[in-house]
RNA sequence: GCAUCGAUGGUCUAGUGGCUAUGACUUAGGCCUUCCAAGCCUACUACCCGGGUUCGAAUCCCGGUCGAUGCACCA
């Protein structure tokens, strides 16, 4: 059984995680999260919000997870997220169709399936394998699809990624940050991808959950006004030049990372930072975490600087767990072009810039009456002489393949100069996309643990979750089943529900296997109340990880049960210590 | 999607054609019990699904589902 083994079935049998549909057999790529993982996914994805809600003033929006054709034709999922397979008859490999026929024609990418069977067939391919005969041509295209309303007309997908909710969005979100560059918004939510064939468990799911962010910066300025504050801060780096070379990552800080040109400008490295930061504080272990740039060959087309946050895992190795990239202007252009509507932002110059423009005003008294229909040709015709021309005695236009002769008096022409002050420009998009299904396997991986207890010379299971995720954050357990410890303890379990601590109370078994119990589920402290609890008003609190005690007094215990969770306080000043 | 291997209570597991399907742990109720799963009593829970062969199938055969591994795929 290796650490994926047991940490997957801990995660089944105390509630994090099933599989979808389990009376039914289940389904491949389908998860659900149990009673203590929706619990820790929610403590997880609020930490999120934390960090680029409240603190980057990022504000979410939501958008439905069905989008209509349009979105996913603008975006390239339509088109370019899927694949032609053509698979041999003899030996069941299967090879992308349209790669099999590039040396027979320039533009096997925009060919339909029946073309590339017909090609195929022409030209005698074969199994580049065995030789065998290749069957048809199918296309996987990743995005579940569904029909809008009765009917088959409307179609509509289950969006592959939460990215472009927020991109539709563009117009009135620069409304809402009042027209003003940069800003972010932010999305937490179900994503879907018809995978071919998942494996690896929660790592790759057909229904997962995303939580992104867009940031929509000037192109012509990625620096970042944060950036002076955390540019000493050091990460892991694994470069392009590094996995070239094969020389294994590099712990760097941003300011060296970015001044040396290995992170593309400040706003991809503070983007790294949050990242970092983020992951760290819901549990990643430092010492298995890396941030790897995206190779040129392997970088979506429309991205120019790209590095994956990935995790060490026991079985998969790395693995991918937030993508930083800068999308650039791809996005928003696109949407555009597809949707005709204008995504881009008025930008005001420091400066106003001042330009000598020539203006052409034809006398429209005077040219209608005479060219009556041409008119309007000849103003456009006009326009689009250069000051030489305008400026002679007789200006001579072609119009519908005429010469016409304007004189002078039609058309007033001077030089004026104009103040501009800005310009409009399309914003370009950094994107932290991270994949909260994968944060929370690398999390409980990373905290899964099981260790000799000396004294009893017996293993414990314990998961060492941070106790800001843990999803039970204070066990309440009566020393023993007897009605005068029982009493008390209910008491307690009720002041700290009313304080909106997570308890479970528990008082079966002894007290040694409540305690396994709970470090087996994460929770960080355990409370107990014994019979010194009825003469001075004190119980004792337990460290999950130490094993260790305090005394602390009853009546302050629920304020200091939270300053425990919420770091505020150390465990050793929680109380004064218990002898063992 | 293909190939190979596998699937027995919540978990791990015995059983390879024949009585009521083995055991452990867990869980629940109770007894006991003054701080780290170890005592006692009692109880619940399983042969992945569908078809076939057979007097009889958890066991053999076929198909499906799920899982592991390899190939392919992972924008």
């Amino acid at each position: 059984m290796d650490k994926y083994d047991s940490v997957i079935e801990l995660a089944k049998r105390r509630g994090f995680l099933w599989n979808s549909f389990e009376i039914y057999g289940g389904t491949a790529g389908f998860y659900d999260y149990g009673p203590l993982g929706a619990m820790l996914k929610r403590r997880i994805e609020n930490i999120w919000r934390d960090v680029y809600v409240i603190n980057e003033g990022y504000y979410e929006i939501e958008s439905p997870t069905i989008g209509i054709e349009d979105v996913f034709v603008a975006s390239g999922h339509v088109g370019g997220f899927s694949d032609p397979l053509s698979e041999c008859a003899k030996c069941h490999e299967a090879f992308r169709a349209d790669h099999l026929i590039r040396h027979i024609v320039s533009n096997p990418d925009t060919l339909c399936c029946d073309d590339l069977v017909r090609i195929i067939r022409e030209n005698n391919i074969t199994c580049p394998e065995c030789g065998g005969k290749l069957g048809n041509v199918y296309e996987f295209n990743l995005m579940f699809r569904t029909f809008i309303g009765p009917g088959l007309k409307r179609i509509g997908y289950l969006r592959p990624e939460t990215a472009q909710g927020m991109f539709v969005d563009f117009p009135r979100l620069l409304r809402f940050y009042r027209e003003k560059l940069p800003f972010g918004v932010t999305q937490i939510g179900k994503a879907y991808r018809n995978e071919i064939s998942p494996r690896q468990g929660i790592i790759r799911l057909r229904e997962f959950t995303q939580a992104e962010a867009e940031i929509f910066i000037d192109p012509k300025d990625k620096t970042h006004p944060g950036f002076d504050i955390i540019k000493d801060y050091s990460v892991m780096l694994y470069s392009e030049s590094a996995q070239e070379s094969d020389k294994g990552a590099v712990e760097m800080t941003l300011e060296n990372a970015v001044s040396e040109g290995i992170i593309a400008h400040q706003y991809l490295a503070y983007a790294i930072y949050n990242t970092q930061e983020f992951l760290l504080r819901v549990g990643v272990s430092p010492e298995r975490l890396r941030f790897r740039q995206h190779m040129k060959d392997e970088m979506a087309h429309y991205a120019i600087d790209c590095w994956d946050a990935e995790i060490l895992s026991g079985r998969f190795g790395w693995v991918e767990i937030v993508g930083i990239a800068d999308r650039t202007d791809y996005d928003l252009m696109t949407h555009s072009k597809v949707s005709k509507v204008d995504l881009s932002v008025y930008m005001e110059y420091d400066e106003p810039k001042i330009v000598e423009k020539l203006s052409i005003k034809p006398d429209m008294g005077k040219i209608g009456p005479v060219f009556k229909q041409k008119a309007r040709s000849i103003v456009e015709a006009l326009q689009s002489l250069d000051v030489d021309e305008l400026n002679k005695d007789e200006i001579i236009i072609t119009v519908d393949g005429e010469d016409v002769v304007i004189s002078p008096d039609m058309v007033e022409v001077k030089q004026v100069s104009e103040t501009i002050r800005g310009e409009n420009i399309v914003p370009h998009v950094i994107e932290p996309s991270f994949g909260i299904d994968r944060i929370i396997y690398s999390v409980l991986e990373h905290a899964y643990r099981e260790e000799m207890v000396e004294e009893e010379n017996e293993t414990r299971i314990v998961l060492g979750l941070k106790p800001e995720i843990a999803p039970i954050q204070v066990a309440i357990l009566p020393l023993l089943t007897r009605q005068e410890l029982i009493e008390p303890a209910r008491k307690i379990e009720s002041s700290l529900r009313k304080k909106g601590v997570m308890v479970s109370y528990d008082d079966s078994g002894t007290i040694g296997r409540r305690y396994r119990r709970n470090d087996e589920i994460g929770t960080p402290y355990s409370i107990t109340i014994d019979y010194d609890t009825l003469e001075d008003a004190t119980v004792t609190i337990r460290d999950r990880d130490s094993m260790e005690q305090v005394r602390s007094r009853i009546d302050t215990i629920a304020d200091t049960v939270h300053d425990l969770i919420t770091g505020n306080i150390a465990f050793e000043d929680a109380g004064s210590p218990v002898e063992k």
